[in-house]
DNA sequence: AGTTAATATGTAACCGTTTTCATGATTGTT
DNA sequence: AACAATCATGAAAACGGTTACATATTAACT
């Protein structure tokens, strides 16, 4: 007498599309298609299918799909920080279009910390995506390497490279620096500060600078080593580099900012010191976060549309990903916004 | 004369691991005990499939995986938003605590729509989560059916509720708010406005002002409806609930707003009508972000630790669906901090 | 050496879908 | 009415791994 040799190693026939199938009556296959190509399925199944499927709550197992289709519908998004407006409304849009598109979010953060973002890249490919996210240029070229050898479709953003071998979505932060450093000087500022990012671990914060420096240059002018002032995201230390920015140059009348944080905190510092903004001295972020039209006096920035960068970016990914033709290089304008933080020179 | 009838849609054989077993000479269940059981494969069979995989670059195919194993080491976090500190740094947390166990993080970001949070829940199903993350207990109840139906362990945080059947880590908001009443009335205030979220949609800034009412009711005390704002998440909005407060009751002494961001609203607002904080208004936050610190006068509000909160909540996660004992309720304590924006009550 | 226990490996079922091909049911055409 | 063309459905083979069980091999005792 044999028993049918149970091999099994777990229950079977579990598989929830089978069960719809059985409680519709039809085959998975029909199953599966009711959900992919409802086209090819007559009304009446069509609906019994669906009334089935609604009433087991069945949801199709996405380890299944990804092994029949050969693709995970998921995205990895490496960047620095979240703990920042500007990334957050990246992030936030960039969720929402790769969504609403059906692929989902993977995250890593990787606080500027340049071999966590190796450890981070290794860690998303293992884990299986269709395409990756990057911030900025300038990395380890290990994360290239590693993209490149796997096939990963990857798009670099906050960054506008035309030149650059790798696709790009991003706004100028050469340009946008620049303008600002022209408007200050059209307003008849000479002593200059800068407030930013350290540069050797940023290639934007790097740009900011070299658009202020070229800017300065074609008047005349310059900007003396200790009027550089680097200091991590913060509004405290924002406050630190005005104050080291006034110990080394208490002569400066105008301090470029390389983000709204830094500004912000270098206003406070102004005002704990009764210096007047913009009278005596004047300060220009870079974002333009809701905060800048809110402090009084209403910081003058340099506006980036992070939300619509979002959006780009999620795009021209899922150009890349469907292999139809994409943008090289797409450039995000930005757009000073003079409110109160700036003015005349003081004579 | 029959041909072999190939009925097979793609090509057949691919799988990577076959060609390391074929290279090493092996089963491919060999292959897999290398990866995953090392310790059973003998040390020569071990060194042997490894130089094949090597050669062959072979990386497990992470579908094919989590559809055998059954788990697909990601989980999903439904958040509000992540632009505003809080919660940024919250999921900078979960995500770091996260990544180091091995687990990737899924996003799920719904600006406090319950509709959208519902599909949400939907699709992170879908993409396969072996757990999820949730902000606050109140929400559609079609969330929860999914998540019971589906058997994926999740996790409330971001609130306290030792009561529910839901696990949970959070901090008690009730507990919080009436700590910050109470002190305002032993600075002799009775006129009490409360700005926060609009507390039907968001169980936490109900609570707030549940511990706000009790507390005030234990001396005697209540707010008026008209003194009761709603505003969504903004400084603007923070500035329009104090004008609208004002508007209703002008003897109004002591705000509560429910989270710094509306409080330092208010907190500008006052100061454009110059009213002088605190001396004709106190003003009080929760959050406790970093901004609050350096305005001036530095902001008045409850500290919540949400970085170590999200450690717990991973921590806890972890324990769950290890199936390891966990605390069914965790408190992370709040403290009140006070600065500049709140003093005695005028004459 | 003979028996037993422990260890290493192979075989094949299974995870839950998608899709190719075959078949059966309809419809349209002359 | 006969035949072809179209449409809807089902059967079963993949997708690339993991693992229960069987089997072959080696080590360990009497």
């Amino acid at each position: 007498m044999t028993l049918p040799s149970s091999k099994s190693r777990q229950q079977s026939g579990t598989g929830g599309i089978r069960q719809v199938a059985k409680a519709a009556g039809v085959s998975t296959a029909t199953v599966s298609r009711v959900f992919n190509h409802p086209d090819s399925v007559s009304e009446k199944t069509r609906l019994r299918v669906a009334e089935a499927a609604n009433k087991l709550f069945y949801i199709p197992d996405s380890a299944a799909k990804n092994l029949s289709s050969q693709r995970s519908r998921r995205i990895g998004a490496l960047i620095p920080t979240i703990d920042d407006s500007i990334f957050a409304r990246f992030v936030t849009s960039l969720q929402r279009e790769l969504g609403d598109a059906g692929y989902s979010l993977i995250l890593g953060i990787n606080e500027f910390d340049e071999d966590l973002e190796v450890k981070e890249v290794r860690s998303l490919i293992e884990s299986g995506i269709d395409g990756i996210i990057l911030c900025g240029e300038r990395r380890r070229q290990e994360v290239y390497d590693l993209l490149e050898r796997h096939n990963i479709p990857f798009l670099l953003t906050n960054v506008y490279r035309p030149a650059s071998k790798h696709p790009s979505v991003g706004y100028d932060n050469y340009a946008g620096a620049s303008k600002a450093a022209a408007y200050l000087m059209d307003q008849g500022h000479e002593k200059f500060g800068v407030i930013d990012f350290p540069s050797l671990s940023n290639d934007r914060a790097e740009r900011r600078v070299e658009g202020i420096t070229h800017s300065l240059a074609e008047r005349g002018l310059k900007i003396r080593p200790e009027c550089h002032i680097e200091r991590p995201f913060s509004f405290e230390e924002g406050r630190i580099g005005l104050r080291t920015l006034l110990d080394h140059a208490p002569d400066t009348t105008a301090v470029l900012c390389g983000n709204d944080v830094l500004a912000i905190g270098a206003l406070f510092e102004a005002q704990e010191r009764n210096l007047s903004v913009p009278k005596d001295l004047s300060i220009i972020g870079f974002d333009n976060l809701e905060l800048a039209s809110q402090i009084s006096p209403g910081l003058t920035t340099v506006d980036v549309p992070t939300t619509a960068m979002g959006s780009r970016a999620a795009e021209t990914l899922l150009l890349m990903l469907d292999q139809t033709p994409w943008p090289h290089a797409t450039r995000i304008p930005t757009n000073l916004i003079i409110r109160g933080t700036t003015g005349p020179a003081p004579v």
